[in-house]
DNA sequence: TATGAATGAGGCTTCATTCAT
DNA sequence: AATGAATGAAGCCTCATTCAT
């Protein structure tokens, strides 16, 4: 494995790295892009300022390699439970409960991944935030094509456009987070992914 | 009508800060908040800096006032369109298509609207945009009204409490709506109602 | 008397330029020269900002005149108290007793003249001050005269050169006064000017 | 001593802190607080704006630094004046002494000096000039103690409040120090202290 | 003549970025 | 290599003054 061979002093660099974006994910998640200077992500992650500078070309690239690494971890989690070898219904089920989990173990971000996955940032520059947004749209299909195979299979009733199924119920996952966390005792965030599902079976699947 | 008593100064200035609005409006929604310039709002309004100030207190203030505004239209679209006498069917169909009305018109800032009401922002200073914020949530109880409606009529199963599925319903009409902002051509935007609320209504209705 | 030869219309303009006067004079005592906007002190006088201009060049204008204004009272007053046929002892009580009056009926803009009078002040532009400042001196050396006349007819004792008396009584009146403004109930007004009087006559009087 | 413990780096930021306030100080005492820009101090300081601003908060934060070192010379010197194990008149002999050499080593500041002490300033908010304030009568309280002193001791008469006494002694050496600095060659500061006292000991001083 | 809306220069302050140590 | 002091462009906002009505 290429881990092994980094280096002490690769692997330093490595962990420096990420506590300059853990502190930097906390105080975006809590203030903003626009609210959150550098200074102040380098006094919380008690590096100089031109050691942030060594590591990040500039504050975009920071904010951009942030996401990119929450991309990561939501792909990879997604991925994961999507690729075991199940039917339709229990690969979404284990998609909810994906998501679900990586929104617990993320929470000061997920306001960031929504605001820049669903486009409604402006923190980064035109253009560069193509990149998210297209890793999205990719984990989007992964999703619309196991509605796919289940209308193939006779599973689900055609009832829309695959793709459109996917964003929707990406869409209502998302809703139902932000209404937990808006007011998390009024609206408890729903163990049982089949809450969530049932709005779509109870119609999807064939009788 | 209290309209006509205006006073032609008085229609002058509401007319001068509707151009304010629209071309704050066309470069935040463009550029964001953070990324706009007093200097450069005035410069696309023609108007003076200080002009701009006469009518608005603070930049925030000016970004509030426009965000109203289109909270305003949407509310009166939406409440007219959900209080005609009709069955609870007939009434989200009516829902569907206003929202798009509205969408439709106001193009260059549903990312906007939508940033603020789903709380991805932090462009208002905090318990700022609260108003905004609450709005949203009532006019998402008139829809969760629609669906208790329906249950206790028994047109709808009752699958899931009637907020969830209005914060289920609009968001899947958001995703829609940015589904196509993103990519006209290949996510047209549905005309019909029914290709929305198919998603729901193949579950929902009583057999 | 010219006065009264005044046109209706210009006791008119007279009697508004003394409300603007007192408006700005209220508005820069209370907050101080920078302070203050001329939108302010139109909006408390009742005029419109134009009409302001109409009577004074400038905002610097402005406040000449009204220092220039309370000069001018304070030079009459001062005046007719000491020009009585009196002794110079008597004189020098009246001028206390002038002085302390004119302090009484403008309390507001006591600080204002010690500042200006006494050259602590940079509301005015170089040079601009000089009238005010000169006929301070002026009326000091009506003072200075008193003393060097009772200096010559040996009622006093030749301790001092006149001017030095003058600008030192002068002085501590003036300290009095701002002790009194600063706490009125610590340290009350003398309304007997002998008290001032003492700590000088003690020793200027021949034995 | 403390002193040389300072780091180079402590010394070097000491020089620039005393840069900064001389280059103010020469400015804000030539033309006054509200008519020197923070960019022109930072153009005479030979700094940054943003230079400026990392040792000084803010424009006031300055201005008011500058005064209360200015505060420091002051009582520091007119203390050690004071405290030597003297007679009554001696000390204030001692006082009148200092008080001038003070002034002549900080000439620029006086006018600054003398516009906060006694009042006539809206240059700092209110409530933040409390503390020049307080200690200028903090100060004027040790001279009335040599007042008082002197009257139980029966060196002076008892002619007046001892604080009284305290003001008019002050404020005839502002006075007189005035008249120097608008007119030096026609109105020469006296250097033998005594020229003021006998104003004061004439009378004061027991036959 | 009186008005007050409109102007825009100029002030204060912040902060991303650089670079000498 | 790491530091953080220094920089200065750029942003927000105020207000004296003008001028068309």
């Amino acid at each position: 494995m290429e881990v092994k061979q980094l280096s002490r002093r690769e692997r330093e660099k490595l962990r420096q790295r990420q506590e300059m974006l853990a502190a930097a994910l906390d105080l975006f998640s809590q203030k903003g892009y626009h609210n959150v200077s550098m200074a102040e992500i380098a006094q919380k992650a008690e590096f100089a300022i031109g050691t942030l500078y060594k590591f990040f070309q500039n504050k975009e690239d920071l904010y951009k390699a942030l996401l990119l690494e929450l991309c990561e971890e939501f792909e990879v989690s997604i991925s994961q439970a999507i690729e075991q070898p199940q039917d339709e219904v229990e690969k979404l089920r284990s998609f909810i409960r994906a998501k679900t989990e990586v929104v617990r173990r993320n929470l000061p971000v997920i306001r960031l991944y929504l605001a820049e996955s669903r486009g409604a940032s402006f923190n980064i520059k035109a253009g560069l935030d193509d990149e998210i947004r297209n890793r999205f749209y990719l984990s989007l299909e992964k999703i619309a094509a196991i509605f796919a195979s289940g209308i193939k299979n006779h599973r689900f009733k055609n009832i829309a456009d695959p793709y459109y199924l996917a964003v929707a119920l990406a869409s209502v996952i998302d809703a139902t987070l932000l209404l937990w966390l808006d007011a998390p005792e009024r609206h408890p965030y729903p163990e049982n992914p089949d809450t969530i599902l049932d709005l779509f079976f109870k119609g999807l699947l064939e009788p």
